[in-house]
RNA sequence: GCCGCCAUGAUGGAAUUGGCAGACAUACCUGACUUAAAAUCAGGAAUCGGAAACGAUGUGCCGGUUCAAAUCCGGCUGGCGGCACCA
């Protein structure tokens, strides 16, 4: 026997899967399709992280077992390679993103091939392809044609030391995270999609999905879905003020009303507004305030506000007049800009209220409004509030609602959390978005026959100090002739963000070198939805929300079959450092997988990560137990040396062997990858006890272990001469009349506690049981002198009595 | 504050959905092999008491349901992740 050797092992079996496209889907056939899709990783100038290999080897585990099974598989791989760290990496480093991109991929392809994960490289994908962000910009385009995609002032981060947009993920605390210099929000014209225009349908589709709870509960939390009335309220000014209302019933404790800082209505009233001086200074106070400090500090903080002198509103229940202020805790983004305050009910509005010397009246019934709001709807009656009087939350909220909406005041309404997603980045390094501004004809799409459309390769690609996206800088590439009228025009210069080339990536792989189109309406057929996908929870809210409201557009204009791309959805628990803390170069705890492959081998680094833990929990690494993983497979490679001559299994051993196959193959499909390398663990140590292995029995032992352990099993199987590959196997199968061993031990309690074992045939009935347990001379004993109140049979495990 | 998740030996973690807690592994201890060490093999081991048989106690804390609770219920404590002035 040839000694265990990885590193002579595991390139050769990794090259011939590779020359014979072992793993290679076929569109078409009669086999069941399986689609199994990990999320493809951001090829960083850092390399592969130990991290990224834990859900990789996970699905390769599920997929290995299912062709074994006869599915035909498709598990692709790819690369999301825009994205600002590289564009970061490139200007620190003076090298051009494009190349820093191309070293990244080749590099982090090296790693995973190293891993042996049997993806399908014949349809590797690169967003940063111009033959694959073709049909990003595609997508784009219809999302324009049919409204979805519009320009609007936003506010963006401005570094004021740097002069540059900042991402959300460069701001850390208010500052910049390059510079530490201020943050301060400034406007610019940006590129916006309405996912929010599926935000219902996002919500209620995810009735149908397998995914686990905690993905499907965040993303229903960040759509935010509530459910109110409009209620419009007269104003001395002559203009209805609007409100959204979560509380209808409770309009007649309405003591005043409060508008953002930024509402619309302000400049309108300004020649009504006596104090416009105080006003203007509140909100120019509020536009200078950073996010962070309007809401991470805000909350803590005191109420601030100023009242507008010389507008009132109408409450529209009580006919009364009531105050209007401004405050920065009412938001522009949310509802209608602006509320009706009833500080009875709402602890915001108690709190402003208070400050202010406001009156607070109570409407529902059950709390002290003295002390605090009182704001359980589930408890408590109307009072003071005329016709609502008597009744509950809940019956006030249907009979204002209707009330309103005879009286033309209001209706019913849905309202979202969710956001418009902000598509614009000023950077270079991402897809050029496809429009072109004519002064004539304003916005014009780019024709379709005219995409992709290329990101020129320029050297200066650092953002410029007015805000713009360096491709601004290059009038060669902006300047461009109208697409409508031929006038001279210029390309926007803005480009996509980071998340536009994974939405919808998962599509490409069914077809990834089709020309023509995105992908082949038969392939899309064929293999869409994807029928398992793992990835992050980080990923939970942004990529996975952008991703279903891509492909609920492109099943409106009817380019999928489906209204949902992914069927199931899991998610892996990250790897910490060996200290408990996440890995991170600063803290010096990193673990490069490559030092691991190195030392241990690849089958090693896959048996370690399955075996370490829960799949779905953060899991610190632990230098010391992978040599437990090398030792099983050590041990397994060693069973091959004076394998017993028979085929079969051994009358003996049959049910151990069973229960591993159904054990093993039942916790694959759960992910439960470490219950079942513990139970072929287990089955080795039997074979090894039983004086080695059987060539039957090392058979059914390398087929089980092959998709954790691809390699060496491989290596194994062809040393013994089984003939063939593993991976070409049939999965074992398992016989429901072999599982049980022919005794079983049950275990006695006399009132809940332990006092005695016996051996029973396995289809003993209950009395013969029953009599066995009382011959038990401990059993006995702790049955003298007294009465049994019951006896419990649970069939094969253990008998209970009841005494008193 | 809200939502979600978690808490089991020295360590990572198991426990057919209420049925013998601690599988499997790491570290540790003992023995075999070895001049020796490593590697390998065999064995030990939750804790406390006891030489041992054995007894008692044990799954973050307090209480409950049950013949039986890591698992179910009520009330806490601690930790992790996400969201956060959303009317």
């Amino acid at each position: 026997m040839i000694k265990y050797d990885p590193k002579q092992m595991e390139p050769k079996w990794q090259k011939r899967w590779l020359e014979n496209k072992t793993f290679a889907a076929v569109t078409g056939g009669d086999r069941p399709k399986f689609f199994a899709l990990v999320e493809f990783p951001y090829p960083s100038a850092q390399g592969l992280h130990v991290g990224h290999p834990r859900p990789y080897t996970a699905i390769d585990v599920v997929v290995r077992k299912r062709r074994m099974e006869g599915w035909n598989v498709l598990y692709p791989m790819g690369w999301d390679a825009f994205g600002l760290p590289t564009e970061n990496f490139a200007l620190k480093n003076h090298i051009h993103p494009a190349i820093v991109t191309r070293n990244n991929i080749n590099r982090f392809r090296a790693q995973i091939q190293a891993l042996g994960i049997s993806f399908d490289w014949d349809r590797e994908v690169d967003t940063t392809d111009p033959s694959y962000y073709k049909w990003t910009q595609w997508i784009f385009l219809q999302l324009y044609k049919k409204g979805l995609a519009y320009k609007k002032e936003m506010a963006v981060n401005w570094c004021t030391s740097c002069k540059v947009v900042l991402a959300n993920e460069e701001v850390v605390n208010g500052a910049c995270e390059r510079c530490g210099g201020d943050v301060v929000r400034k406007v610019k014209s940006q590129w916006m999609l309405k996912i929010t225009e599926y935000a219902g349908r996002l919500i209620d589709d995810l009735d149908g999905l397998d995914y686990i709870e905690r993905v499907s509960a965040s993303q229903k939390h960040w759509i935010g879905r509530s459910h109110g009335a409009d209620i419009v309220f007269g104003t001395t000014a002559g203009d209805d003020l609007v409100v959204y209302t979560t509380r209808p019933d409770t309009v007649f404790g309405a003591t005043y009303m409060v508008i953002s800082p930024e509402h619309d209505y302000l400049k309108k009233w300004a020649p009504l507004l006596k104090n416009s001086e105080e006003i203007a200074a509140y909100q120019d106070a509020a536009a200078h305030k950073s996010d962070f400090e309007r809401t991470e500090l805000g909350k803590d903080q005191e109420k601030t506000g100023v009242l507008l002198q010389g507008v009132e509103a109408v409450n529209p229940a009580t006919g009364e007049n009531i105050p209007v202020f401004i405050s920065d805790y009412v938001l522009a983004s949310y509802g209608t800009g602006a509320i009706m305050a009833v500080p009875g009910h709402d602890e915001r509005d108690w709190a402003f209220a208070r400050k202010f010397g406001l009156p607070i009246v109570e409407v529902v019934a059950g709390g002290n409004i003295d002390e605090a709001a009182y704001t359980d709807i589930e408890n408590g009656t109307l009072v003071n509030s005329g016709f609502l009087n008597g009744l509950t939350v809940e019956e006030a909220k249907k009979e204002i609602t209707d009330w309103l909406l005879r009286k033309h005041k209001g209706e019913a309404r849905v309202n979202y959390k969710l956001r418009d997603w902000v598509f614009s980045r000023q950077r270079y390094w991402g897809e050029p978005i496809p429009m072109v501004w004519c002064d004539t004809c304003g916005w014009v799409p780019l024709p379709e026959d005219q995409l992709p459309l290329e990101l020129p390769y320029i050297e200066d690609f650092e953002p410029t100090g007015e805000g713009d996206s360096p491709l601004a800088r290059h009038d060669e590439w902006v300047n461009t002739t109208c697409p409508k009228c031929g006038a001279a025009a210029k390309r926007e210069t803005d480009t996509m963000p980071q998340w536009a080339g994974s939405s919808w990536y998962f599509l490409r792989y069914c077809d990834p070198h089709n020309s023509e189109m995105l992908a082949s309406e038969a392939a899309l057929d064929y293999w869409m939805p994807v029928d398992w996908y793992n990835g992050g929870m980080e990923h939970t809210t942004l990529h996975m929300l952008y991703s279903r409201f891509w492909h609920k557009f492109l099943y409106d204009i009817g380019v999928v079959k489906g209204p949902e791309p992914y069927m199931k959805r899991t998610s892996h628990g990250m790897i910490l450092g060996e200290d408990g803390q996440k890995m991170s170069k600063s803290r010096g705890n990193v673990v490069n997988p490559d030092d691991v492959i190195a030392e241990f081998g690849a089958d090693t680094m896959r048996v370690y990560e399955m075996f370490i833990g829960d799949f779905e929990k953060t899991a610190p690494w632990n230098t010391a137990s992978i040599k437990g993983s090398r030792r099983f497979l050590e041990r397994v490679w060693a069973l091959q040396d004076g394998l017993l001559p028979d085929e079969a299994v051994r009358p003996e051993l049959e049910s151990v062997v069973h229960r591993t196959i159904k054990k093993v193959g039942e916790d694959i499909e759960h992910l439960k990858h470490n219950t079942a390398i513990a139970a072929m663990m287990s089955l080795l140590n039997d074979l090894a006890a039983a004086g080695g292995a059987t060539r039957g029995e090392y058979r059914i032992l390398l087929q089980l272990l092959n998709p954790f352990a691809p390699h060496v099993t491989e290596e194994a199987w062809e040393q013994s001469g089984f003939g063939g590959e593993v991976s070409g196997q049939p999965w074992p199968a398992w016989d429901e009349n072999k599982l049980q061993e022919d005794t079983v031990e049950i275990a006695v309690q006399v009132n809940g506690k332990v006092r005695g074992k016996v051996m029973l045939p396995a289809g003993v009935a209950k009395g013969d049981a029953l009599a066995a347990a009382k011959a038990v001379p401990a059993v006995q004993a702790a049955l003298a002198g007294k009465t049994l109140a019951k006896e419990i049979w649970v069939p094969g495990k253990l008998i209970s009595f009841a005494v008193k």
